[in-house]
DNA sequence: CATGAATGAGAATTCATTCAT
DNA sequence: AATGAATGAATTCTCATTCAT
């Protein structure tokens, strides 16, 4: 009953929570969120299928974690005080930082894509603090349009969002076997950043 | 040799196969593959569980027909005659046209870039003639883009179909309280088109 | 209404009566009856599913109907006055008759030898007519056995109906397949008989 | 690891497996296959319906699992070693061993010779090991009787295999209410083997 | 904390039977 | 008399979740 005792428990507890969401992270991802059981994520992760409730009250749950979790981890890019507030006074800084977003928690977007795309899961996310993220960035990519003088920023917007998520759903398309080079991918990322220089 | 004729129980047919695919499509855009059950589609339908089997050997064949007629409708834009062959002298007339089923096909859009992006349905779609079609559609616009002298055709093949590809998520993302409105498509339309004119 | 016409249509009842029963017949023996269904029988003998209750009230009646129909066929052969009455002063007679009809209606022997083992329909058949036959068939070769002298009367009618019931499993077992041949069957009989000549 | 061990965990599995099939071997044998829904399985074993899935995949499994085991069982009285290799030097010894087992094992031959006359299900026995013992049978029986010079060795393996085969479905027959006296099957049993001393 | 046996609500599917025409 | 569309009760099977140990 020591706190070194305690801090130990805490460790494994996360430790163990990390490991659940990776390994359900991944199979969200390949196999698709309706078509993953329990029984599966818990094999995968290695653990008992009762272990599971002791980590995540649900499996809904398990997938608000992962998403929140993951969405933290790409905030940090954008956001590293976590205060909400978003700005960019170089817009190239952005794309590039959403580009190497995507390149480097690829899973993560597939299963964001994939999962607001699923019209029953939007109504589990519409609370979740991405959405308050995703106007915010859309809030800010317009707010530069307008200062930079851009003829329609909302068509300014549009395009560049489109282009974002389009690429998206190409790599998750692509996605396990990925078939887009990474020359490509810097190609386009560059021809993305020239539109907008 | 009976009351109701043949032709009778044909129009009956196929008035019913039309009636359960425009409720099932509707509902697996609105509420996702996944989520929807057969008591719903046929209740949605007006017509008992039962009957779906009647039509339906299953409700992933039932899917797959929706995917399968939607699909044919969205073909004959592009290939009229069903013989495989796809061209386009001018790509503004292709973009226009693809603009033109989204916007009224949009349920099928949604449809078919949710199943896409759904990792366990791409093997059920994989032998589906749409695919075909789209490395048709990629190789059409690699081919004309080589013809007309643009320094890297593939690039231009993988802006063209994020583009297009994103605003059909953004739609998605949108629906079923369209949130983009008509005027800001034809922008985005006229936008891409202008790039490539 | 001439009765001409009155007669025509009791002849194309009877027609149809006996045109489901054969067809039912072969594929109950052939598919087994619990895997039968109205639309595969219906099919089968050529006519409409709802036809079919225009002629049995339901499966179990046709199926209550082709036995009992078979049996009295059967029965003609050992009780042509239909009176109850069994009745063999020379068993080789009995046995010969017994062979003769598992040639000729060797569907029948093995509906009903399937029939009456399936638990189920044992309840179903439990009142028809064919029971208090085999009861006869019983009681009338004990009392030959009884009258002969034999020493354990019991025992001849049990090994008796061990041989011509065995004999059955041994022919559906074989069926459709036949792979036992004529000439075996033949000797067989023979061979019965002589242990009781 | 675990408060419960694996061995327990492992004992647990094993007598619930005995336990549903040994419930089920007297349903499927009293209420025929067909008859027998998962519903009423699972309440005669005591469990609930979803249980019997974890144990066993399917109706048609469980039925595999029992036959497969209770032919196991019987295997084991004429080829202990399970080598597939069957011996018998005295044909005496053999009958006796034959009736032994249709005493001892009556629900497994009432179950199984009702199986092998259900026509659909002969299919799903086809490749089971027990095809292949009696085909040992027969073959050894034939032999047998060859070495000893019998005039048509193929007509006394007919004949005992008939005789065996006829008592069991006169023991199905009579089964569950036994109308047999065993007095009257050791008679039978006594019979059998003057034929062949 | 850890296990996997156990549950039960609910999903897909089947099929005998009815019924409008 | 004849058709096959339509029904719904029954059945098999799935899986998130609970619980005894």
């Amino acid at each position: 009953m020591s706190p070194r005792t305690q801090q130990q428990f805490k460790e494994i507890r996360e430790s163990r929570h990390f490991q659940i969401m990776e390994a359900a992270l991944e199979m969200f991802a390949t196999e698709g969120y309706g078509h993953c059981t329990i029984s599966m994520l818990a094999s995968r992760a290695g653990i008992s299928k009762g272990l599971m409730y002791n980590y995540f009250e649900s499996k809904e749950a398990l997938l608000a974690a992962i998403i929140e979790h993951g969405m933290n981890d790409i905030m940090d890019l954008f956001d590293p005080d976590h205060d909400g507030i978003l700005e960019s006074d170089e817009l190239v800084d952005f794309i590039r930082k959403v580009f190497a977003a995507m390149r480097n928690h690829q899973e993560y977007w597939i299963l964001f894509i994939s999962m607001i795309l699923q019209p029953g899961v939007r109504e589990l996310l519409k609370d979740k603090p991405i959405f308050k993220y995703m106007e915010q960035f859309t809030a800010m990519l317009l707010k530069y349009f307008e200062k930079k003088g851009f003829e329609d920023p909302h068509l300014e917007v549009l395009t560049l969002s489109a282009l974002i998520e389009g690429l998206g759903v190409l790599l998750i398309y692509a996605y396990p076997a990925m078939q887009i080079p990474d020359e490509m991918l810097q190609k386009f990322e560059n021809r993305v950043i020239d539109m907008y220089k």
